[in-house]
DNA sequence: AATAATCTTTGAGCTATATCAAGATCGTCG
DNA sequence: CGACGATCTTGATATAGCTCAAAGATTATT
């Protein structure tokens, strides 16, 4: 089905094996090329939103021993698949990636997406299972941190330990969030926020705040947030016609943030 | 307003303060009690579902020794505020309570129930601050574990760092979970995963998964859900009439749990 | 370059759930 | 015990967003 695929958090922590044991279609029989990028924790122009904030030369280099630098991912390359063992946690470098359920109906529900410095695969923390599937939206990379690892050098690196408990807690927090925006917010109100939560989630990591490019599809959005296509379509339509946004399929300019934060706080009275 | 209240998580740490710098209507004057019970995790019944799992004897003691055990709450007393200052996390002991955010139109929204065994509070990890207000349903305990003591302890106790790790990362599953039935799930369906869920949960801690009370106004369960109180309330009714369950009052009984699985999973064929 | 596949938009009508309203029940407190 | 406030139920109606449908645009494949 493809000419080249990755190992996946199931089954590539033995680098050696160029024939794993993959259940999936498009099987990877790449062998994988860490550490062939000249990149490093030090150099990366993400370091301080990742998992090393704050921490020093030394302590950075330990870390950095520990993560693998994968080949780049093609889109729709998958990183792990759901029901997959959980090894590793995965940071992206570059692109971004959605992660969904199936529902065996075949309507899979995107769960979350996943932007440079954010931090994919804790999903199957708990379980050692993981709960979702993770797939590139475009061509992307990342950086693959074995879990057990993780857990070892945190007892070592005090900084470490507290990083990955706020890395988590931010994930529990903006899981939070999402309930609240389902389970109250209109579908405008949806997108609304969603355009401006994407749009600082571009701006922490240096691009523009205000004119992005959305890698993901209408679909994906509208599976993401509880809502069909032809709605987001329709908001995307009137947020534009409202003067809010500038749309041109999927590069979008935020023209009115206050307006836009008006929407979401309009029950605030 | 209140006779007596409970010092929070913004300023309990400091057990010798009386008079707490306290913003909130219902300030605590009381002072703390811990240790007042004989209650350790050696000896709680909870402790193999809590913190401590597979923790040693010399282990849990150490444990112990930064749980401060509050007197009790009664129903609608809060544990924390909303932009509370985060200092700790708590496991419930006994009794439930919800977690709330409120949208200035009075529309609090429930993000989440804490039964016996359940860690609150989280969602301050990230940000040092409460996302969210944490409150009593019934009269409940809880132990308090001042986070930064935790911090500390996990890097002397693998299995404790560990433990706590799966525990962030089961928050984060479940919170995904929900997700995914607040954008997919019918109202029926969501009802019924989440009589299952609570099902489940009591199971955990020796509670009967057949029979059991819930401790939430249907108002609080439409908040979480997404649905409005009336929904809630026909969808019992509708649900024993179709003689899945037995509804009196909070009193619930699951009558057919196999037949609420398969409305959950109707949609997948 | 041509074709196929996927994605996006727009329209028209439908339905699940919200909203509004009113009564019934429960729990609490004087 | 009696009464008030909170919670729950049930009915009638409204509507936001879904479904179905079809055409246009973009992207991928040969």
């Amino acid at each position: 089905m493809q000419s080249s695929n990755h190992s996946t958090s199931a089954n590539n922590t033995n680098l050696a094996s160029s024939e794993p044991q993959d259940h999936r279609s498009n099987a990877p029989v790449v062998k994988l090329c860490p550490h062939s990028s000249g990149i490093s924790c030090g150099n990366c122009r993400l370091n301080e939103l990742c998992l090393p904030i704050a921490l020093d030369e030394s302590e950075m280099q330990q870390l950095d021993d520990i993560v693998e630098r994968n080949r780049p991912y093609k889109k729709a390359d998958h990183i792990y698949r759901q029901h997959d063992d959980f090894k590793s946690i995965f940071a992206v470098r570059s692109g971004s990636f959605k992660t969904y359920v199936l529902s065996s109906s075949g309507a899979g529900r995107v769960t979350g997406f996943y932007l440079p410095g954010e931090i994919i695969g804790m999903d199957g923390i708990a379980d050692r299972v993981h709960a979702n599937s993770a797939i590139a939206l475009e061509h992307s990379s990342i950086c693959e941190i074995p879990f057990s690892q993780l857990e070892s050098l945190s007892l070592k690196l005090p900084s470490l330990q507290h990083n990955f408990f706020a890395i988590m807690g931010a994930e529990i927090t903006k899981d939070q969030k999402i309930h609240t925006i389902l389970s109250s917010y209109s579908a405008e109100q949806r997108i609304a926020s969603f355009l401006l939560g994407v749009s600082s989630r571009y701006a922490r990591v240096g691009l523009s705040p205000t004119r992005f490019h959305l890698p993901m599809t209408r679909g994906d959005i509208g599976e993401y947030l509880g809502l069909t296509v032809e709605t987001v379509s329709r908001l995307f339509t009137s947020l534009q016609k409202k003067g809010l946004i500038s749309v041109d399929n999927r590069e979008i300019a935020l023209l009115d943030k206050e307006e836009l934060r008006v929407i979401i706080g309009a029950d605030e009275f």
